[in-house]
DNA sequence: TTTTGAAAAATTGCATGCAGAATTTACCTC
DNA sequence: GAGGTAAATTCTGCATGCAATTTTTCAAAA
């Protein structure tokens, strides 16, 4: 009844994605149909047609006649989403040194100068959704939406397991240093520093993450969900 | 009443892909749910569950309360299409260079003389179908799925573009030029050059699809001309 | 000829119901 | 108690119908 624009299958892909994403519905739990619709007040129609959806995305798991589970990322699929990722930013970055305009370089470098402050005063929480802006800005600075479309879909699905990733003292700090590598090459143009370097800062915040975990990758999906509290 | 073990939707999904990628179903033309449930003798139900699902692959375009249509894809979103997916590729060369076990190595090789041989005969048709599986060889020697999932889902949508990419003359000759310097990176593990090499092939694929463009089924009309021109 | 507006037709979004498959439960045998 | 089978239950896959929205049609006005 309601004229809400959006449609009542969107808004249930996206309500779904998002109790995933936040943990509240826990990988390997099944989706029942008749339960989700009436969580969320609606026939079963949209809600599969959401589930449809979702599983194109690999966040849940479609098993014909058998039901919709949220997916369980193992720590071997986990470590190769983050690979993936590491890869997929390197090339934004690359790509970034080749075609940012002057302007978003400029936008870039003023960006990066703040984050510095923010370190400087040790403020996490900015620093943290300056952390997610600076990456949006190779995203974009690519200049290829299709790119930056899989970049930023792998980044939000990865989501949930960084969240702990600058409490580990002193990662601020470097995260930081990391950054200045990945932005003065940008700057400069030289792209395969530029690559090289993104590469290198990706492949320390996995190693951050791990260190988080207490586990070494390759053990049961229960480490997953450590990693992320 | 067949006890098939897909489900319709499912089937519907793989036929209206299908008949996306051969041109059967034009770019910009309307999906209706009507006019689909007739053609594959179904209900609207499994048609607007597949729609959905191929919407979030990008093949289709789903716009609220106004019905699905065929993505249309301009000549510039095929330019990123095609420079994501020589990116995508490149990383998988990459990583092949610096992860593939000498089993793989071997294989390599060996599928890479085999299809010497086939262009001193001029064989196209078995060309074709090797320069296929030496790509494939490449995704699996980066040993990520998601990433290999992600090339080889972009090197699907291409496809109907690239279904001309032989004729050209001298064209094979020189793929496998091309191929060699991939293939001798990998095998001596040397990443950067692998990248590189890759890099260089798939934009030299994509320029002889610019040369031949006429009509390529599949696409939009107007692009393909305006890259011919 | 083009524009405008309202009625008519077509089309989507969603609820509901039912058949069949999958899962659970109950019961029996050993 | 363990194991196996049949009945009961639950759940998915899909068809159908209706309300709401969008698109089309068509006639009158500019």
């Amino acid at each position: 009844m309601l004229d809400d624009r959006q449609t009542r299958t969107e808004k249930l892909a996206g309500e779904i994605a998002d109790a995933i994403l936040e943990g509240t519905l826990e990988p390997g739990s099944r989706l029942d149909e008749h339960m989700l619709a009436g969580r969320y007040g609606t026939s079963r129609t949209p809600v599969r047609e959401a589930l449809r959806q979702l599983a194109t995305t690999g966040l849940i798991e479609l098993r014909p006649r058998r039901g919709a589970i949220v997916a369980k990322v193992t720590s071997e699929q986990l470590e190769m989403l983050f690979i993936a990722m590491g890869e997929l930013e390197a090339t934004c970055a690359r790509l970034s040194a080749m075609s940012m305009t002057p302007i978003e370089r400029r936008r870039l470098g003023a960006h990066y100068d703040q984050m510095g402050e923010m370190v400087a005063q040790d403020d996490v929480p900015a620093y943290t959704a300056a952390n997610t802006a600076l990456h949006a800005m190779f995203y974009a600075g690519a200049h290829n939406p299709v790119l930056s479309e899989m970049t930023a879909g792998l980044r939000r699905r990865l989501a949930p397991f960084r969240r702990a990733q600058f409490r580990a003292p002193g990662r601020l700090a470097r995260s930081h240093a990391e950054h200045g590598a990945v932005v003065r090459a940008v700057l400069a143009g030289d792209a395969a520093s530029a690559h090289a370097a993104m590469l290198h800062h990706v492949s320390l915040v996995e190693d951050a993450f791990e260190q988080l975990a207490g586990a070494p990758a390759g053990t049961a999906p229960e480490a997953a969900r450590m990693k992320a509290g």
